[in-house]
DNA sequence: CCTTGAACCTCAAGTTACTTGAGGGTTTAT
DNA sequence: ATAAACCCTCAAGTAACTTGAGGTTCAAGG
């Protein structure tokens, strides 16, 4: 197609970057109609079909679907009315963005886990994303049940440097690790004993003295419907291991309070 | 279902938020098979079947694919080569999210402008996204051709605040009305030139001197393939009226010159 | 003028992750 | 026992393409 402004798809496809099955495509449900050579059947593109083209990636780059493409093609005006569909648009783009940046975390936390121990237990792993992924709803519920308290450590925590949410991560795990290898010990083990205290040590060295004391304050009070809320955090224990785990703990801040 | 770790399809997707028919999906796919009442067929979840499927949706969240999914749930531990195909989940995430700004950016621009004037010519407005939505290809295209001065002009002009980002968005729109309704009148047409006047000083005193000074010395330099840019940038106005704006932006210049 | 390889054509089917619907069986509460 | 609520399977639809088979047309060289 030697014609300065008339372009076969192969051409127009070099020119535009839109691969020519799109363009096909695009023929087929009515978007782009470039003419055709009625002996051969073949497209022959011109300068004109460039511009549509843009107009169709712009529209698209905006969030449109091809339907609604097709529509606002023949408008020669946009009017205010176009700005309640723009609006919408733009609350969709901000919640896909949001999901992306949580996203982006958790798999930034998981590859440093995976590149500082080599080999990780997947349901552990699973559980740590589990936990981030669901942090807003966890949020919420502990709201709702105005352990407003609670939200403070949990935000605390959230402000706390990069390093610090890793290290908080690695404890986490390397405590899931021991308490699926000590578990069957006695609590009152030293083995056991060493790892609680590690656990205790660390998590707590990165809460402040008084949210600890008001975390404290809230564990003494009384039963809550905890059910939801196991739900919502599959724990990466066995029931078992879960309580032989509390009863450690128990163990241990006796220990200290003897001393 | 009254038993306690048994859930019907309702009650499983009750629990879990997920639709009834995409816990039919994922059974056909082999994604999350429930054991089944053999004689009726219904399906019959368990608490484990809800750790599943928590891994499911935090494989998802993490980017992975269905089929990948339904390979990383055997494996029992994750290794560094894992953070290979993570490392690429980010990257495109990290596209995406570009992206996402981009169209987010260009959407709040299309409002304002929509909103301060009504209703606006579909072609301009069009015009006005598609060059938001190449300006990184035109960088780059003004690299290639090492014209680093225009680059630093127009990064000069992102930098500036989103208010004069706007009102520049205004005065192009305003000057493109303008142009379509003035073409035909003589250049040196007062109503023609205070229009001109109007566009020059908006646009440049967006500009620091120097980078006028360096534009204003590239300008005087010989062609370059203008023709790839060209087709990069369709002009809101047709050859004739381009060339019309050329000459009534040369004259303009001139009666500056002289005085 | 003929041939050959590249480019083009149409039409059908595949892709992902679901959703919708038709037509019919099962459970459960009364 | 019967009706409402719930469940089943299987087929087809969705968006925005991509892939492939099988056949036609074009452009250049001999």
């Amino acid at each position: 197609m030697n014609n300065n402004n008339k372009f076969s798809v192969g051409e127009f496809s070099e020119k535009t970057g839109i691969p020519i099955p799109t363009l096909h495509y695009y023929d087929e449900i009515g978007l782009l109609r470039p003419e055709k050579n009625p002996s051969s059947g073949h497209r022959i593109y011109n300068y004109q079909d460039i511009i549509i083209l843009q107009k169709i990636l712009s529209l698209k780059f905006l969030g449109y679907s091809l339907d609604e493409i097709k529509n606002l093609l023949n408008k020669t005006s946009f009017t205010v009315d176009l700005n309640e569909s723009l609006s919408l648009h733009l609350q969709a783009l901000e919640k896909e963005k949001i999901q992306i940046e949580q996203s982006m975390k958790s798999i930034n936390r998981v590859i440093r886990l995976i590149e500082e121990e080599g080999t990780v237990d997947s349901n552990l792993i699973l559980n740590l994303i589990h936990s981030m992924r669901t942090e807003h709803i966890q949020k919420e519920w502990m709201d709702r049940h105005m352990l407003t308290d609670v939200v403070d450590v949990v935000e605390e925590l959230e402000k706390k440097s990069e390093e610090d949410n890793f290290s908080l991560d690695k404890t986490i795990y390397q405590v899931s690790k021991e308490v699926k290898q000590l578990y069957g010990k006695p609590v009152e083990d030293p083995k056991v004993q060493r790892m609680i205290k590690n656990y205790v040590e660390e998590y707590f060295s990165l809460l402040s003295e008084d949210l600890m004391q008001k975390f404290a304050d809230m564990n003494i009070e009384g039963e809550l419907d905890f059910q939801e809320f196991e739900n919502m955090t599959p724990s990466p224990f066995t029931e078992d291991e879960q309580k032989w785990f509390d009863q450690a703990i128990d163990y241990y801040i006796q220990q200290e309070e003897i001393e």
